[in-house]
Parts: C-alpha cells; structure tokens; sequence
DNA sequence: TCATCTAACACTTTTGAACAGG
DNA sequence: ACCTGTTCAAAAGTGTTAGATG
C-alpha cells in the first residue's frame, strides 16, 4: 500500500472524506458502520496529516497529461451485462472478472513510464438483496475494507508501449475474503462497486509523480456475489465467458450433460434399457444437421464417439451393425462417460453447436485455434483400434482436417440458430439477446467505446464524450439527470423502473435532491453529477492542481474548495426500497488527477480519490436526507482504520529504500515531468524510505521480490501471474 | 426457516516446459 | 547456439450444486 507517508492523502485523504462524508449524513440505519472505521482511526493520524495540503510546487505538462484519454474497448459486452445488472462473483480464494476490464489509452507521452491501476469503489452506502429479479436496498453497507489497488502487471511501462495495445485488466481478482493475503481486491458481497483506472506516471515503481488520470465507465459498475443470482446474468456469462463454455447447451457441462451424468450414477449399474432411447436422441441430432459440414462435423463426431466406444467396448459393439454400433456406444452408460470424458471430441447436441463464434474467435483468439477439436485420425488412439465401424467412417474424417471442421461447424452451424446470442467483447454493440430485455442503455454506441477525457487545454467539458460513443453525449448535466433512467440497475421495489423511472445520474453514483457541491476543484458540472453525492465537500490535502476533472480541465495551482457550480435537483424517489434497474449505461469520466506533486506530508496522493472521489450514495429511497443533512466535511478528519493498523491481521510490511529497478529514463526525454523531476526530484520523487509502499502481490516476500515482475520486460524478472496488488490504505495485506 | 456462503465437481482455457526442426 | 513452432500436461478459470453457516 502507499501509506500517506509516501502520499500524505492517498487512499487515506479522500477515504476519509469519504468516510467523514458517511458519518456526517443523515444516519441511515446503517451508517454506524461506516463512522466507526475513520472515528477509530481519527485519532492515531499523524498530525501532519491532517494539515491542508500546501501549495503546488509547480504544475506539470498539462499539455501532455490532459489529453490522456481512455476508452473501453469491450464497452458493448459491458452494456449488455449493465442493461441486465451485472454480477460479479466473489470467492474467498478470488475470481477474475467476467467481463474483464478492456482500455485503450492514448494521449499519453510515448517516453514516459506510467503505471496503470485498477481499484473499485463502492457506489454507495448500502447492500443488496436479489428479489423479484430486481436489486433492492435492504440495509446498509458492511464496514469498510482495506483498499487495495491492481497494479497491471506491465507497469511500469512507456507511454508507447500502454497505447500500442489494449490494456487488460483480467488477472485482477476480487475476493470477500476480509484476511485475504494475495493482495486481490476486497469486496462486500452484495454490494456495488465501480471500477476506475489509474494511469500514474512514474520513473519507476517506487517513484510515482508527474500526473494522474482517473477513469471510469459508468458501465462497468457491477454487484458482488457469491452465487449469481439473476438468471439472465449467468446465462450471459455462460454465452460469453469461455471458461464457462462447458455450461453451455452444446457443452459438455450443460444440464442435459450433467442430468444424463445424475441420471447414469443413479442408474449404476448399467442400465442397458436406456439405450434405444439414447440413440433416437442421436438420430435426432443427425437430421438436425442440414448442411455438408454440420453433416461432416456430426458423421466425424459419431465416429469418433464410435471408435472411442469401440476402443472401449470393442468386444461388445464390434459385431453391432453400424448404426447400432454408432450410436449404442455413445448412450451406454459407460462409454458414453469415456466418450464425453474427452473433451476434445465433438458432441452432437441436438441443439447444434457453436453458439457463440465471435465471441470465441474474437475476445480469445485462441479458441479457435486451441481449442480440441477433433483429434486426427492418424494421432487418435482410438482410431489405431480400427474396426469396420471406423473404417465406414474414416472416410469423412479423411476428408476433413481440422481446421476445416472448426471454421465449418462455426459458420455453417450458426445461421441456423439465430436466435442464439453471440455475446462477444466485439460483438456489435446492437446485438440483440432475445432472452434478455432490451438494453435499457440507449442509444449504445454500435462499437460500445467509451471514452473519459481528462482534461487539457480547456476543452469544453463535455466534448471530451465521444458523441458516438456515450449514451448522452453533449448533453448538460442536468438534463443527463433529469432523462436518465436509474443507472445500471432496477429501482423498483413496488414496480419496474418503467413504471417508476427514477431520475438519477447516468452515473448512478448520487441521487441527492439537492444541489451539490463537487468535490474536485474546477470540475465541469457536467461532471459533477459522478460525484454528487458530496456536499460541499471540501478536499483536504488536496494538493493544487492535484485534481480536476478528468474533462477538459486546466490544472489549477491552487486547489481550492470544490467551487464547481454543479448543483442540480435530483428529485428524491419516493420508493422506500431503492431498486437497481438496469438502464442507463452512459460513460462518466472520472476525476483526473494531474500533476499531483507527492510530498512528505501534504499532497494528495494519486490514489487519494480512492473510493471517495466517487463518493457513495445512498439509492435514491434511502436518501431522505437533504444536502443540509451533510455538512462540509473538515479537512482534518482524515485518518486511518485503526481497525486495521496494528492487532489487525494484515502485517505491515514497509517498503525499504532501494535504488530504482529501471534503467535511466531515456535521455531524449522531452516531458515537462522528465525536467521538473530533475529541476525537483525531491519534490517530484521523494526518497524511498518515506515511502511505505506496500505491494501485496506476495505480501510475505522481501519488497523487491513482488516488483521483480513488473521489470520483467527489462530484467526478465519472473511475473506473477495475477500481477501486483497495492494496498491503499496502509494497512498490511495479511 | 431462510438467505447466504463455501467447497467440491466437471469442464474449458491458459500457460509454460519440453521437444523437434530449421 | 539460437529461433520458431508444436505438443502436452498442469494450472487456472468457469458455473453448478449440495451442504454448511448464521
């Protein structure tokens, strides 16, 4: 974690605020939760850190930083989950997320380092319960929980090297495991999150400085659970995900797969009476198949069910007649396990297969290519157990080598299952999924890009939205609102949100009903509303300049109070239970933070928005609460969760002053932050020793062992698999 | 009793080592 | 010796499900 020694306000200054921001709010019968995390911590601040940030030590190459811009590349597969609700599930031992955050970045200067980071933040202060397939509010957050942060496993990386790719956020995981030591995300189960990107530029890992921007995509807001609990959310993650492909109608995991399984154990032993049954089945698949490769591709799989059977139970079925033969093996209880045992071998399903091509082909290129498929005939083992049944039918296999069976069955089979989704990251935006509702984020963008801005050369606040791609581009803030339909989720206790359309931001972030003041200096008012659950707040330790909105916003050299006139009436929902309706998905960018000058004791730290820059709201029921009700929070209510500080499981673990583990920067380095680092470093980049930086990815190792991976590209230095962790709020990962 | 969570399960994909060939 | 491509087994990632938990 970067404890507030190395970023006075990071994690800890807006947390704090945030928590304050809890504490001052009307209390919601939950809110005693929330006060006592930052009460408890309160007091074992150190003083310096409740000071008001100083002054900027100098601005940074705004003209570079404010054009960084960022867009999701998988923003329509995000829109179909978000027009559903997305879930994501939570495990003690941590999962990945489905869909995994996908960006692209440009603006950013090709010879700088950044680092990319990846943490979430709570939307707002109360947990779920899945009724009548809606989201509803049944209490109050849980307690807060160490902020952890994913660092991607490049960083640090150039400026090049982020925009010459896509930038996955996949190996990130979340876990409810509240003693988690892998350092994955911690998150409340039953809760709403929103994920948001950081690109830090640093010299190198431990050297962070220059600039921030922070993005988020209202879309990717999702649900923790532990078990999916609306059906259309698994469905969706079982077209689209293709770990889950198992699950689908045509896998090998499918109910009917594993009915037939239940059914077999039960019958143990074999039961010979099922077997004319079993077999019209597989007729039945034969006729299903109407063109020549599905027919290739379903006489290859019967061969290969048949020879595998063969290679099994030759004695049995040799003298079978051929369709017997064909089909008997593959229902027998026993060989139909060894059949299906084998993934690589093709099963005809009376529904067709390959339901999903563009996603497999596009999102994850090597299914096609990796994916089993039919083995050949020459390498199979099965086949060398040659019988008269296989010789029948090695004709088609003969004929049909690999690579056509896979791209025919894909193109041949699917167009006669249109109605079949085909979720894809590339998948057309519009693409429809009949068994959903329509997508209640309309207009969706055909390519589902999203775009967040951060600010420069005073553009207009809005225009850093993609037109095309946001569901409200150029719209004001306030008509954003009034027209938005309730965010990512139901609203509707008592009914739908059709029929109760709760204004809220696109965001979905706040439902105040009354005018707000945003939190970050100099934010747009059209931005205002992502954060507009914060009252008048006024950012402590915000060092000048350090933040403003990731939209078109000059840095300022002096933070100041939140000055931007974003107040808005957001009418208060009447409903007593807030419903997530799943609705609008238009992209907020986040609040961008640039030229943050780390300091020993006052500035605010890159990850100082953490959780708060995007302060939690209440559902718009919850929030009977008038904006008097939130009170400016102070400045030096800033702690930490002592809860978390010493006794607590998590171990600290201080980062050791150690020489940079990258090489020079190159020389030709033009940045603004290049030279101030050099005309400032100790302003820029303070000594590593007051850095406590904390990587959680292997908490229990020497400091230098969990950064090896991120220089890997430089000293081929082992990566771990699920890159690194920070944990932000100077609490030990374990 | 109920909602929620956990671990085992079967399946699929990913990953990386081993190997062969140029 | 180096590079590239292939193969294969292990690891990891899925949703499901039954049982445990509070």
């Amino acid at each position: 974690m970067l404890s507030v020694e190395m970023y006075p306000s990071l994690a800890l200054g807006h947390q704090r605020v945030g928590d304050c921001y809890y504490r001052e709010r009307e209390p919601p019968a939950h809110m005693p939760l929330y006060p006592s995390s930052y009460d408890m911590a309160a007091g074992a601040m150190p003083s310096h850190l409740l000071a008001p940030p100083p002054a900027p030590s100098k601005p940074t190459c705004k003209g570079q930083q404010d054009s960084v811009k960022m867009e999701l590349e998988n923003g329509s597969l995000w829109k179909h989950f978000c027009s559903v609700g997305t879930e994501m599930i939570i495990t003690k031992k941590g999962r990945r997320m489905f869909p995994q955050l996908r960006v692209k970045l440009s603006g950013l200067n090709p010879a700088l380092r950044y680092i990319l980071l990846l943490d979430m933040v709570a939307v707002d202060t109360s947990r779920y319960r899945f009724q009548g397939d809606t989201w509803q509010v049944v209490g109050g957050a849980e307690a807060r929980l160490p902020d952890r942060v994913f660092i991607h496993p490049d960083s640090p990386a150039t400026g090049a090297h982020w925009q010459s790719r896509s930038i996955s956020f996949h190996r990130a995981k979340l876990t409810n495991n509240t003693l988690d030591t892998q350092g994955y995300i911690i998150l409340h189960s039953l809760h709403r999150y929103q994920p948001r990107v950081h690109v830090i530029e640093a010299r190198d890992v431990l050297r962070w400085g220059g600039g921030q921007h922070s993005f988020i995509f209202p879309e990717t807001q999702f649900l923790t659970v532990t078990a999916y609990q609306n059906n259309k959310i698994t469905e969706l993650k079982i077209q689209s995900n293709p770990f889950a492909k198992g699950f689908r109608e045509d896998g090998m995991n499918s109910k009917r797969q594993r009915d037939v399984r239940q059914k077999r154990k039960l019958n143990e032993p074999l039961d010979i009476g099922e077997l004319p049954l079993d077999i019209g089945n597989v007729t039945q698949i034969s006729l299903q198949l109407v063109d020549s490769s599905s027919i290739l591709q379903s006489l290859i799989a019967m061969e290969m069910s048949v020879t595998m059977s063969l290679s099994t139970y030759n004695g049995t079925y040799l003298a079978t007649p051929l369709e017997s033969s064909s089909f008997a093996p593959a229902t027998h209880p026993q060989s139909s396990s060894s059949y299906r045992s084998d993934p690589s071998i093709p099963q005809p399903s009376p529904t067709s297969t390959f339901n999903y091509p563009s996603m497999a082909t596009t999102d994850y290129p090597s299914i096609l290519s990796s994916s089993p498929t039919l083995p050949s005939s020459t390498t199979s083992p099965s086949l060398k157990q040659t019988s008269c049944t296989y010789t029948t039918l090695s004709i088609s296999t003969s004929s049909s080598p690999k690579p056509l069976l896979s791209s025919t069955s894909f193109h041949s089979i699917l167009p006669s299952n249109p109605q079949q989704g085909l979720l894809s990251p590339h998948t057309p935006t519009n693409t429809s999924f009949p068994s959903l509702p329509p997508p209640s984020c309309q207009p969706i963008q055909q390519n589902g890009a999203l775009q967040a801005v951060p600010n420069s050369n005073q553009t207009p606040p809005l225009s850093v939205f993609n037109p095309t791609a946001y569901p409200y581009p150029n719209l004001p803030l306030s008509n954003v609102i009034q027209t938005t339909p309730p965010s990512l989720f139901n609203l509707s206790s008592h009914s739908t949100s059709q029929s109760h359309p709760v204004p809220s931001l696109p965001y979905s972030l706040s439902s105040h009903s009354t005018p707000l003041s945003y939190p970050f200096p100099s934010l747009p008012s059209s931005l205002s509303s992502c954060s507009s659950s914060v009252q008048n707040w006024t950012l402590p330790n915000v060092s000048s300049g350090s933040v403003h909105s990731a939209v078109s916003i000059p840095i300022p050299t002096q933070i100041q109070a939140p000055s931007v006139a974003s107040s808005f009436t957001h009418p208060p929902s009447s409903l007593p239970n807030p419903v997530y309706q799943p609705s609008s998905c238009s992209a907020i960018p986040s609040v961008s933070v640039a030229s943050f000058q780390p300091s020993a004791s006052s500035h605010i730290s890159p990850f100082s928005l953490t959780n708060h820059s995007l302060p939690p709201t209440t559902c718009p029921q919850n929030q009977t609460t008038t904006p008097s009700s939130y009170p400016p929070i102070a400045p030096t209510e800033i702690g930490s969760f002592s809860q978390f500080n010493s006794g607590a499981p998590y171990l600290p673990e201080m980062v050791l002053h150690h020489p940079s583990l990258l090489p020079p920067l190159d020389p030709s380095l033009s940045s603004c932050v290049s030279s101030s680092s050099s005309t400032t470093p100790p302003t820029l980049y303070p000594p590593f020793s007051s850095y406590p930086l904390r990587l959680c990815q292997d908490p229990r190792s020497s400091f230098p062992i969990p950064l090896r991976h991120m220089y890997r590209q430089h000293q081929h230095g082992h990566s771990h698999p699920q890159g690194s962790y920070l944990d932000m709020s100077g609490r030990a990962v374990f």
